[in-house]
DNA sequence: TATACTTTTGATAAATTATTCCAAAATAAA
DNA sequence: TTTATTTTGGAATAATTTATCAAAAGTATA
């Protein structure tokens, strides 16, 4: 699967904007958002929406794959996470 | 579904334990094992294994109580939540 | 009631983790 | 080369989580 930092870094340079531009626009440094993109750090998740309409990106599958990637890097490794998963759907 | 807290003061109540035992055994303040019972604060994922034993829970059945809580409380309000687990567990 | 014991509460502290800022180095474009 | 952009790393800051402690409140029993 394509990684957040990657899917954000094509359409990104896709209209040719330069880190410095969007990293405005998200109002946080340019090395910041340089390091999102080479997924050397997560965004934080009041970004996603102004990443999604800045760079055209369909919000609800940056959303997805923000979430995924952060949930499994927090709780990866912890036994029975599927099986918590599963719980965390039938119970919503 | 029962809470975490209320499934561990259960069984340390069926012991016959103080909370000072208990606590004692996880190396841990006694406010802080009262804490956890009340759902007050969450355990640290190292007590999950010592609890288990101590208290004699069925470790799945408490490590899955214990991260569903902390998932829920931590990414309950995100839009997309549920597709992302599904996400999650697909790539499994 | 008096005593001992257990539990709860809240304030403060400490520790951990996350995030930001800055400057210099590296890279790429003009 | 010059200019602009991107990367890198470290230091600073902030935010969150977790722990400690002491006092108050509650419980049980003699």
């Amino acid at each position: 699967m394509e990684k957040f930092g990657e899917l954000i870094r094509k359409h990104r340079e896709k209209k040719g904007l330069p880190l410095r531009k969007v990293a405005a626009e998200l109002d946080v440094d340019t090395s910041i958002l340089s390091k999102i993109e080479r997924s050397e750090r997560f965004a934080t998740s009041n970004l996603i929406p102004i990443l999604s309409k800045q760079l055209d990106i369909d919000f609800k599958k940056l959303q997805i794959l923000y979430l995924t990637e952060k949930i499994k890097s927090e709780y990866g490794n912890e036994p029975y996470l599927v099986e918590s998963l599963k719980q965390i759907i039938k119970l919503k």
